[in-house]
RNA sequence: GCGGGUGUAGCUCAGUGGUAGAGCGUCACGUUGCCAACGUGAAUGUCGUGGGUUCAAGUCCCAUCACCCGCUCCA
């Protein structure tokens, strides 16, 4: 199904009017990539949390071998050693080294530049038609041509096209002085790309504009600040950029003090921090979020079994609560996306409104055994646990279902949010009942003859167990309406009959049909639909 | 960071250099009594922010911030 724009700003706007997702700071103009949840909102994440925490932790489904899977919490903190994100390779592999164009701000990878040049910069490319076909070479004629033709416009901040006497004079330069080396194509390009030699040595070219490129420095995806008094660099520490480093740095304080025995489970939920380049697309890639973790230790014979358990698992979840459309999408990464420790990795995908392509929820991935082998080889701890039973010592292999809270959230939104001009409401939230916000409404049909008392005794008896609200204002189609843009399953609502028998009609969000019961079996009607 | 677009009431949006607007929602009162009903009212705006031009700026200019689309990037 291709992209829904239109769709997606409803879902946007729905948000914000019914308080489920404000934008972070918004009376000060915003902030790129934060977002806030508002009364709704954080309802609706929390119970996603809690039913997580619920389904994985407390009450884990049993496991491949047909025994109760072991699982346990631990809640880390954000900010660890930096050794910590040197030994997982955050410090390294989440730097690449960027190059910017201070011309026209272009950002290109180091390692990717020659490559791009060749094959995908189009004044590149224009300029290599210029050079003698067959033997490859070129002439100064020629070159002075384009820089003052074509190359004006495809790059405009090139040395070759702003001051070609001086480029050329500088290649000549070369070319006469060695001979019998003729320059490469990526010295030639070099060499057009400078104006000032002496002064700046040889610089290299912006596929795009031409421009001279700068000094390559790392994009940092993590965020730094500094702890103690002095900030200086031995002071400055990292916000994580994900949960996991503190289940595996923990991993012997929990073998330790938890007589968990292999295969186990340690589960961690808690927010991490990524200096994305381009916070996009809602809250879906948002600077702060949250995640829902699991590291699964386990022996490597068995730990197939274990990802397959983990993978089914987790994408049941996710239909258990609602998801049960195509457009979850799981989805096995390929060897080609595989890290090189990992053995399988399913992503699981949703097709939001707002793309094209599936996007990742959560990722179950097969690492092996490198996170802890990185941790034992950093730490110099040992890392390996030791089976009593088979007399074994070995580092466990570990299967992550890692998963994203606020991707979650924004998933089970937009795959609530329905459409359907032909009812009064015509935009509603067909919410799981386990995760709407308000499980309940009270109401009055009207505002007197003694509706209210009965309706405020039934609201205070549910209120002692969910979540509920009581309305006696305005319209009751206005308070079933608005009611179903909450996402709240269940409406009970006094009347006149419910004086002389005892029953209120209980109305269904989705359905909008209507059963009387009678008002003493409210809370149980409720325990059995929660 | 670049290019394009947008920014006016809670939401969706009109607005020609000359008095700040509509629909919906919200609130109050009345009426009605099971699906955003009707009537009468009310509240809500530094027109994203900061400069500038002008007798006069929501409108023109500059800068800046945020959001959307496309690049770039993305465990």
């Amino acid at each position: 199904m291709a992209k829904d724009a239109s769709t997606m700003e409803k879902i946007v706007a729905l948000c914000k009017r019914r308080g489920f997702i404000f934008q972070s700071s918004e009376i000060y103009g915003g902030i790129n990539g934060f977002w806030d949840y508002g009364p709704l909102g954080c309802e609706l994440k929390r119970n996603i949390k809690d039913a997580w925490w619920n389904d994985m932790v407390l009450h884990p489904p049993i496991g491949p071998d047909g025994r109760e899977v072991t699982m346990v919490g631990v809640d880390c903190s954000i900010i660890m050693n930096p050794k910590v994100w040197e030994a997982s390779g955050h410090a390294t592999g989440f730097a690449d080294p960027m190059r910017k164009c201070p011309a026209c701000g272009h950002f290109v990878r180091s390692d990717q530049l020659w490559e791009m040049l060749a094959t995908s910069s189009k004044w590149m490319d224009s300029l290599i038609q210029e050079f003698t076909p067959v033997t490859g070479e070129y002439d100064t004629p020629r070159l002075l041509k384009w820089a003052k033709g074509k190359g004006q416009r495809l790059a405009p901040n090139l040395a070759l096209v702003r001051n070609p006497e001086v480029t050329l004079a500088w290649l000549a330069t070369r070319i006469n002085g060695q001979p019998d080396a003729p320059p490469t194509l990526q010295e030639f390009t070099s060499y057009i790309a400078t104006e000032q030699l002496h002064a700046t040595g040889l610089q290299d070219p912006c596929p795009r504009c031409g421009g001279p490129l700068g000094e390559a420095s790392p994009f940092k995806l993590m965020f730094e600040t500094y702890t103690g008094v002095e900030q200086n660099a031995d002071a400055k520490v990292f916000l994580r950029p994900e949960t996991a480093q503190g289940i595996f740095a923990n991993f012997r304080n929990v073998c330790d003090s938890t007589r968990v025995k292999v295969p186990f489970g340690v589960a961690q939920v808690g927010k991490a921090f990524r200096n994305e380049v381009t916070p996009r697309n809602y809250t879906f890639r948002s600077r702060e979020f949250e995640q829902m973790e699991i590291e699964f230790f386990c022996h490597d014979r068995d730990s197939m079994k274990w990802w397959e358990f983990w993978r089914d698992v987790r994408i049941n979840w996710y239909q258990a609560l609602g998801l049960t459309g195509e457009k979850l999408r799981p989805r096995n990464q390929t060897d080609k996306e595989l890290a090189h420790y990992s053995k399988a990795c399913t992503d699981i995908e949703y097709l939001f409104p707002f793309s094209d392509e599936p996007q990742e929820l959560e990722g179950v991935a097969h690492r092996g055994c490198f996170d802890l082998t990185q941790h034992q080889t950093h730490s110099g701890k040992d890392m390996s646990y030791f089976d009593d039973e088979t007399k074994e010592k070995y580092v466990p292999t570990v299967i992550e279902p890692s998963a994203g809270a606020d991707r979650a959230t924004l998933a089970f939104i937009c795959d609530a949010y329905t459409e359907d001009p032909a009812r009064a409401s015509p935009e509603f939230l067909k919410l799981h009942p386990r995760l709407a916000p308000i499980k309940a409404a009270v109401f009055p049909l009207v505002n007197k003859d003694g509706l209210p008392e009965i309706a405020e005794a039934i609201f205070r008896d549910v209120r002692k167990r969910w979540p509920a609200q009581y309305d006696a204002k305005q319209s009751i189609g206005k308070r079933y309406a608005r009611m179903d843009e909450a996402g709240t399953p269940f409406c009970f609502t006094v009347d006149g009959q419910t004086k002389e028998d005892g029953t209120v009609t209980v109305r269904d969000r989705d359905t909008a049909e209507q059963v009387r019961i009678d008002k003493s079996r409210v809370v149980e009607f409720l325990r059995e639909k929660l």
